[in-house]
DNA sequence: TCTCTATACCTAGATAGCCTATACATAGGT
DNA sequence: ACCTATGTATAGGCTATCTAGGTATAGAGA
């Protein structure tokens, strides 16, 4: 098997998360999530975009264009109070497997 | 977002695991992770046949057929050398993404 | 005897999520 | 003038999982 840039089902999660510090842009949800998992996690911009644009239809974040400190056109992300809601949803979920996993694997 | 059975990309590892104690059939595969998971993950069988197979095909489980305990026709699969490596890199690689998410997750 | 439940295996097809590859655009530095 | 980093986006493919169905039989209970 490849090895994966991340655990498939945790995106959505993850793009919340960092939402919640304050709104960024695409490449800075990226460039945030790969910086604070220490270069584990990579967000492919093939994976990003589409997950953008889900997030955005359930209304868990909502859009709007601005210009970057650098001067630059860019799409600003901002999480929701459904958005919020929907990450603490996903977090329990996940810490639930998570834990449960653990336990098959430590398994005399 | 539907509430999965299990993490997409944790079922090959959650069965290798699971023959590391003893080998099984199926079914009994199966149930032993729901079990050990307190009913969490469940596997569901057009999950598990197919699994069952790539790791055939990998080589990392071979397969025998007998008669159980309760006097039925089954497959028992068996843990393998090459499986129990492989066993060990995805638990290995596994645990170093959850550390990383778990970094994503508790930023201030 | 008949029926029901649990045990046991398997596959086809749909679905969804992620990745690869590509395209476009521009600010700022050399 | 060119290059790199920044920034958005989509098409197509791949793979794993789930849904839904089929097959078969042991054993319990009516």
């Amino acid at each position: 098997m490849k090895r994966p840039e991340l655990l498939p089902g945790t995106l959505d999660m993850l793009i919340l998360k960092t939402l919640t510090r304050s709104p960024l842009h695409g490449y800075g949800i990226a460039q945030s999530i790969k910086r604070l998992s220490d270069d584990v996690l990579t967000v492919e911009e093939g994976s990003l975009y589409p997950a953008l644009q889900r997030l955005l239809l359930q209304g868990w974040v909502k859009a709007e264009w601005k210009i970057t400190e650098t001067n630059r056109r860019a799409r600003f992300y901002t999480l929701t109070a459904a958005g919020r809601k929907q990450l603490g949803l996903e977090v329990t979920q996940f810490e639930q497997i998570i834990t449960a996993i653990g336990r098959v694997l430590s398994e005399a």
